[in-house]
DNA sequence: AAGATCGGTTGTATCGATAAAAAGCTGCCA
DNA sequence: TGGCAGCTTTTTATCGATACAACCGATCTT
């Protein structure tokens, strides 16, 4: 494999000036840059990207840390955050931390061995008790809940307000009994503890009381445990006429649970989720949700993560970026 | 941030013991063992990868192509390689290619620049005639359809069998006028040319006639243009009691288009997929389909890859192998 | 015409880790 | 006691690219 010192003798110049062409460098002669251009078209050229890296102390990559890219949140967010990233010239690299703390914290402490230029962390078991762990002398952003007010840049979901506009939209539409369905509200600032936040803001609005009955916790955000949940709540008999699923994940369990037991989606019981994924508008019934941009939400991610690196330093006070929503009504919820 | 020098200074010792140390070589004191230990926790030391692997010209991270993550398929695929190329101690870049062929072979060209030790390269754009384009001195793995015979490692679905299984398990339901919804038939021995013929195989087997008309070619393997398509079928009064989709993703589009038709699944029409992704069991009517151990194909693409990085040369002869599948029978196909 | 300026190019040192070879240090045996 | 084997450690060179400063020749200035 041809290094930079094959290309400079084969084009009769130095290593340097090899180097300054392919960087782009000016006050190359067009005569000599043409030259080790056509040495390395020759030789067939390729920069060895590692001891480019030693002697930058650049990687070019970023790690990105989610449960799983299977999740179809979590996919979509990976395939903004890459497609973002490319945009600024960095690679992407995949941790799976399974939604697991330790992995988190792994992630993190990956990310310090400069096999990264930063770390995208999406944190799902950590909790606001790890803050200090993210006292690290290199670029991270957080993308999601669970810690704020940590010292680094933060972009999260309009949780809150999304979620008192969807649960208001069940209520326009003439319900009066909505059921939540979320994971555990351990206290922590957590999706399920946030959206129920906005939950509860849109009830009072519409001054009705929260009847805690109707908020169904399943053990985690998947489709196997919404269904299970729900269908256990429907079994007791629960009276309920709207559901405010958490994730769009959980609103497909939660729409399989209802046909199960045979009650009609939107005629008996209206639903909406969180999240817009694709499949949300061909399910039948197509699903009403929200939309968070989680184009929008990863590009200011990288962006915020990009400029640390290229600061290099601790840089200005964090940053937090909370991203727009938007309603989406579809058949569920009987639009 | 400190250098194994640092760290062999603060134990002294030379860098070399530290290194030793690090890699766990046998034939160091225990006492100077722990002393480097000491001192790599006092200076909170990391290797530094890039001199790493500079030195070894390993990178210890593979690339993975894929069109896009956010595609239930490839995310799930994703998902089980970022898993199983962690057992083999290797970390995944993903690059995106949104299918395009130039973006396929972009990804070639870019673990030659040494950014991976090798490339898992899922083919959907590249065809059969690019095949010298793997003709390239790192390890490549394709994984997929559309290049068959190719230099290099593959691993691929039982893509006709399955499909004619799938579509035998239909006929044995009692259809007789199935339809197939798949992309466009270049002539390629791509995903749909190659389920088409499994699908045909099981008409013939049972003595059925293949008729045309009951072929869908949609542009893309999508559910929006699945439904599209079928739409179209349905409106221009297209027999049919059966259908085998070429995805699960394609039949997502096919129950959403047969239900806007007022077509009942499975008492009219009976429906089958091929992936098994993990929305299917939850969809209403839940999507009868071909489950192709997407974790079993991870991991035998990780491990040819690692042994072909291990070797670090050309290797024995290329390796084809052909994963199993399962039928996994559900509402969708009455059962 | 001497000196300053500037574009273009090169030599040298360096990024941090490791392979290979050389060198110390034991202890053991003849 | 000399020498050898074997474990332990160090020395030296190197991976390939790039920052920096020095350098050279040509043009510009006054």
């Amino acid at each position: 494999m041809a290094t930079i010192q094959d290309v400079a003798k084969a084009a009769g110049v130095s290593a340097m000036t090899v180097s300054n062409v392919i960087n782009g460098h000016p006050n190359v002669r067009p005569a000599t840059r043409d030259r080790v251009l056509a040495a390395m078209t020759r030789l067939d050229y390729r920069v060895n990207v590692a001891a480019r890296n030693l002697r930058k102390g650049r990687t070019g990559t970023i790690g990105l840390a989610v449960p799983e890219v299977n999740r179809p949140y979590y996919g979509r967010l990976a395939a903004a955050i890459i497609a973002a990233a490319g945009r600024h010239g960095l690679r992407v690299s995949i941790e799976q931390t399974g939604a697991r703390r330790e992995d988190e914290l792994a992630a993190l402490s990956l990310s310090r061995n400069r096999l990264y230029d930063g770390l995208i962390l999406c944190t799902v078991g950590m909790g606001q008790a790890d803050v200090e762990a993210l006292e690290v002398d290199h670029p991270v952003v957080i993308l999601g809940e669970r810690i704020f007010g940590g010292p680094v840049d933060h972009v999260a979901m309009p949780n809150e307000a999304a979620s008192e506009a969807a649960t208001r939209h069940l209520l326009e539409r003439g319900c009066r009994r909505v059921a939540l369905v979320c994971g555990r509200l351990d206290g922590e600032v957590d999706v399920s503890s946030l959206r129920h936040a906005g939950y509860l803001r849109a009830l009072t609005g519409a001054g009705l009381a929260a009847d805690p009955e109707l908020v169904v916790t399943a053990e985690s955000l998947t489709m196997r445990e919404a269904a299970r949940h729900l269908r256990g709540k429907v079994a007791d008999g629960l009276d309920f006429d709207g559901v405010f699923c958490v994730t769009d994940t959980v609103a497909m369990g939660v729409l399989r649970a209802l046909a199960d037991a045979g009650i009609r989606v939107p005629e008996q019981v209206r639903v909406i989720g969180f999240d817009n994924v694709d499949e949300s508008a061909y399910l039948v019934p197509s699903l009403s949700t929200v939309d968070p941009d989680h184009d929008l939400m990863a590009e200011r991610a990288v962006a915020l993560l990009a400029a640390r690196v290229d600061r290099a330093g601790p840089g200005p006070g964090r940053e937090e970026f909370v991203g727009p929503f938007r309603l989406v009504v579809r058949e569920s919820t009987g639009g």
